[in-house]
RNA sequence: GCCCAGGUGGUGGAAUCGGUAGACACGCAGGACUUAAAAUCCUGUGGCUUCACGGCUGUGCGGGUUCAAGUCCCGCCCUGGGUACCA
């Protein structure tokens, strides 16, 4: 017999798509645009998993909804193609790191095109394309030609600066010179001073620096001082970079989270990453010593009982004074020298040493002893500390170890056992605070800080600023050239800067960043800045182009870009919340500022698909010896876990042992197995899907065994979209099943002969039809594809239980399907006589009044039970009805004689009798 | 530690507004068709109890609000994710 041929529909159909562009979107349109977004992959080695697609499907599932309701959708696809596997890749085995990524990008392509997405291929876009890198570097050219003015606050051209400096010269706390200073200033000075305020500036700071990777790399790729690709420890180190004034927008990043819908532990993620504190600066004195602290808690100024600086402090020398000196100086020198992993590891060892130190009390007759403590850290706030132990636990802790003071200045806490840090409370033996709360005392602190010229009202960010440059070979050249030492952006007319053909992809001998290797690598006789842009350059303002992929005048049309604006739709994983969905907010907001496009945020709605997980199958092998023993026994031995590949291993995980020792001869084909019953039995583990683990299932697997539209179904099938799930097959063939009894409501209940009746449908079919019309409409909306799949299951459980094949019922079940399963929908419309495709029909209406009901079958609870159910008209009178239960012989049985007390009737919900 | 999300059968999960807990699917058990297998179809399937009708019990734990709680409130426990001497 022959059956639903999905391998020959889905060839079939996806020629037609290429050959038809059915996907092509109009760059402008009369129609509402609809803009849906995939984060767009790294294309590597490993190709696509079957964990990929999660996220590609659900919005591959909106954008053909939207096109079925006449929207124009933009719902394009590109390659993140710079970064690190290609280059160390290169390393290895020479072939250039274009080479490769092509290759890549050749099989993701095709991986992707046999799940059937309806992508505008025609649009694509890769990073490490020329005519991509040169907006890459425009933008960068307008960053680093823009500087963020408070007073407006919004980046404006650097020359809005200069003209400032011409008239009116400059005081701040940093610098301070006058107009004329200005004119007088030399060119290198003046471009010093620019620096400072540019948005892309070349600064001395401490960076991350991995050597192992042999570059530096942003907060955000540090994970545990581990580099996050790779797992390479990270140390400090000061160095001349390349970075990007992110913390300029810091407030902006902050307050923009409010008009987003993001979801909210994202959010949360990106607001303690800016890391906002509202505080003061203040700063204490002596004869010769003067220290700023930044303090979220000025109101606790009399509970002060030392100070605390960080062994990195710029004035520690002048600090440490006659008896204390070698001993506080050794003690720095030694925390300094710890990396930051050792000083995470060791978070709870209380370590610090006295300077010899004090200064004065601001509102008291006190002296103050400065301790160095490595709990302050150098980088945030000013790296130093007003300590007040009694109401900050890291104080409190280190006050007790050095059997330092602890001052009680707030009500309501014990301060016997541990500190009271909550804000709550009246302030006490603080002079003039006393009897304020909190709230209050902070403000009138500030207040009279700031009359004292002390110190004065201040807003920390965690956030810091973005290292830029990165010693590698595979990013964007960044356009910039030296000349006579100054930094100058290479003119527009010149873009893009081509990444340079060299002979080894490593540092040179004198450790310069690979294209000091290049030849020629100068313009204009000035030598052309070495370090490449960092991974997240590119993605950070690729939506834009999309837009209008070809353009050459600029990142894209101006028409185009006001008439997509942003996206309506991104989907991507959470792992990007602190990195690429930071930077590309960023940008976003720059370009605003500069006038470029007309939204100040890239995405208005940001779904996080989860991740699918791999199931790892592990065999034991006993210490010391070639002997693997089965799941059961591995406790009889020290036995060491091995990650085996899971093609070896069947449903019962049960080990293919010949298989096995095909799979890896030098291991396995001289081994003992001592086996339970019979059989070898691993064990699993659910972890991250990935090459190293053996557990990686390829969706072009899965196409071929249940074909692309059952994939689809069962990856939405599996459960929320948002969650996180363990790949398994169990239940994939329900939902081919499911494809195969739709395929034969349209075949006479065979799956041979096409046949479907015009007659008209009845009563019941029309509403089986409508509630699912509903059903998946909504479900759309809320992203709830798990149970759009399960609603389509009852859908045609219900009409085969009818024998329904009419026309007017199935043909808008086509479209309503289309969306989740297109190559099907595309063959039964076109059986259904269509000449058209299906992916422009028009979504069926949904008729409430075929689910118009005029009776309910009433569910009867006594004290909230549900003892039996009851018919009636809803239209009845609640008199009439309650009548009527009560006359009824099964209430009698279970009111036991007794009289209700009441009887609460919910219109076609429940009746509850209370007893 | 702090922040966020979650905890429902043997399994994945459903219950969108406080109104019949367990939809849909997997698995399992039994049956039909078949020489047989595959495919397909039918029946059953939270637990305890009962020949059966039925009864009791049940959404991490302990309380509470309500005619009615998986859903709301209070207090805990556990899991996953993020983040961390950030002053």
């Amino acid at each position: 017999m022959a059956t639903y041929e999905f391998r020959r529909i889905e060839k079939d159909w996806q020629a037609y798509w290429a050959k038809h562009n059915t996907f092509k979107t109009e760059t402008i349109s009369e129609k509402e645009k609809y803009y849906v977004l995939d984060m767009f992959p790294y294309p590597s080695g490993a190709g696509l998993h079957v964990g990929h697609p999660l996220g590609y499907i659900a919005s591959d599932i909106v954008s053909r909804h939207k096109r079925h309701n006449g929207f124009n959708v933009l719902h394009p696809m590109g390659y993140d193609a710079f970064g690190l596997p290609a280059e160390q890749y290169a390393i290895q085995t020479g072939q250039h790191p274009a080479l490769t990524t092509d290759e890549n990008i050749k099989r993701y392509r095709e991986q992707l095109d046999r799940i059937g997405f309806s992508y505008d291929w025609s649009r694509e876009i890769k990073t490490c394309d020329p005519n991509y890198y040169k907006w890459t570097q425009w933008i960068f050219i307008q960053l680093f030609n823009s500087w963020y003015n408070p007073k407006t606050n919004k980046a404006e051209n650097i020359q809005t600066l200069v003209s400032i400096f011409e008239e009116s010269g400059c005081e701040t706390e940093d610098l301070n010179f006058s107009k004329e200073d200005w004119l007088g200033f030399s060119e290198k000075i003046k471009s010093d001073i620019l620096l400072k305020y540019r948005l892309a500036f070349l600064s001395e700071a401490m960076v991350n620096w991995c050597p192992e990777l042999g570059t530096v790399l942003a907060n955000d790729e540090v994970k545990d001082g581990l580099s996050e690709r790779g797992g390479f420890p990270v140390e400090r180190k000061l160095m001349t970079q390349w970075s990007l004034r992110i913390s300029a927008y810091a407030e902006r990043l902050l307050t923009g989270l409010d008009k987003i819908d993001w979801s909210e532990s994202l959010k949360e993620a990106q607001r303690n990453w800016i890391g906002k504190s509202v505080g003061c600066s203040l700063k204490f004195y002596s004869e010769n010593i003067e220290i700023e602290v930044f303090t979220t808690r000025p109101d606790t100024i009399f509970g002060v009982t030392y100070l605390a600086i960080a062994p990195e402090h710029p004035s520690l020398d002048l600090l440490c004074v006659n008896g204390f000196r070698d001993q506080a100086l050794e003690y720095a020198e030694k925390a300094k020298n710890r990396s930051e992993r050792e000083r995470q590891a060791e978070v709870k060892n209380i370590t610090g040493a006295f300077t010899g130190s004090f200064v004065k009390h601001p509102f008291k007759n006190e002296q103050i002893p400065i301790w160095i403590a490595d709990y302050v850290l150098g980088s945030y706030g000013t790296g130093a500390v007003m300590a007040v132990p009694a109401h900050d636990s890291r104080d409190y802790s280190f006050a007790k170890h050095f059997n330092l003071p602890i001052r009680e200045v707030v009500s309501g806490g014990d301060i016997s056992e541990t500190s009271y840090d909550a804000k709550v409370g009246e302030i006490i033996n603080s002079d003039f605070l006393n009897g304020l709360s909190v709230k209050d005392g902070i403000k009138r602190s500030i207040k009279e800080i700031e009359s004292l010229k002390l110190g004065f009202g201040k807003t920390n960010y965690r956030l810091r600023d973005a290292v830029f440059g990165r010693q590698r070979y595979w990013g964007e050249p960044i356009p910039v050239f030296y000349e006579n030492g100054i930094p100058k952006a290479f003119s527009e007319n010149d873009l893009p800067l081509i990444l340079p053909e060299i002979d080894k992809y490593l540092p040179t001998e004198s450790g310069e960043p690979p294209l000091a290797r290049a030849a020629n690598w100068s313009y204009k006789n000035n030598p052309i800045e070495t370090t490449t842009m960092p991974g997240w350059a590119g993605s950070s303002w690729y939506f834009l182009r999309y837009m209008d992929p070809s353009n050459n005048n600029g990142i894209a049309s101006k028409q185009a870009l006001d008439y997509w604006k942003d996206i309506d739709l991104y989907m991507g994983g959470s792992e990007h919340a602190t990195g690429h969905l930071l930077y590309f907010r960023f940008w976003t907001k720059f370009l605003f500022d500069i006038g470029i496009i007309p939204s100040d945020e890239p995405a208005k709605k940001l779904i996080n698909q989860g991740m699918i997980q791999g199931l790892s199958c592990l065999i034991y092998r006993v210490n010391q010896t070639s002997k693997f023993v089965s799941f059961a026994l591995k406790n009889q031995y020290e036995t060491t876990p091995i990650h085996i590949d899971i093609k070896l291993v069947n449903a019962a995980n049960e080990v293919d042992i010949e298989g096995l020792k095909a799979w890896r001869p030098s291991e396995f084909s001289s081994a003992e197995f001592e086996l339970e019953n019979g059989k070898l039995i691993c064990g699993t583990e659910v972890g991250k899907m990935s090459k190293r683990w053996h557990n990686v299932v390829n969706p072009d697997d899965v196409c071929n065994d249940y074909g692309a539209d059952t994939l689809r179904l069962y990856e939405m099938f599996l459960g929320p979209l948002q969650d996180a799930k363990p790949w398994s097959t169990q239940g994939i063939e329900g939902v081919l099943r499911f494809l195969r009894k739709f395929w034969r409501l349209f075949h006479n209940n065979t799956e041979e002969n096409f046949n479907v009746s015009i007659e008209a449908p009845s009563k019941a079919e029309f509403k089986i039809l409508h509630k699912t019309i509903k059903k998946i409409s909504e479900d759309i909306d809320n992203f709830s594809f798990n149970t759009s799949v399960s609603a389509f299951m009852v859908c045609v459980n219900e009409l085969q239980d009818l024998k329904c094949n009419k026309k007017e019922i199935l043909e808008p079940l086509v479209v309503l399907l289309s969306p989740f399963a297109p190559h099907i929908a595309e063959e039964l419309w076109s059986l259904c006589g269509n000449t058209e495709g299906v992916s422009y029909a028009t979504w069926p209406k949904f008729q409430p009044e075929y689910l118009v009901e005029n009776e309910f079958n009433y569910p009867i609870s006594f004290n909230g039970k549900v003892r039996f159910n009851l018919n009636f008209a809803l239209d009845i009178d609640n008199k009439e009805m309650e009548a009527s239960i009560l006359n009824n012989e099964q209430t009698q049985k279970y009111l036991e004689g007794k009289e209700p007390k009441k009887i609460i009737i919910v219109k076609g919900k429940i009746v509850n009798v209370v007893l």
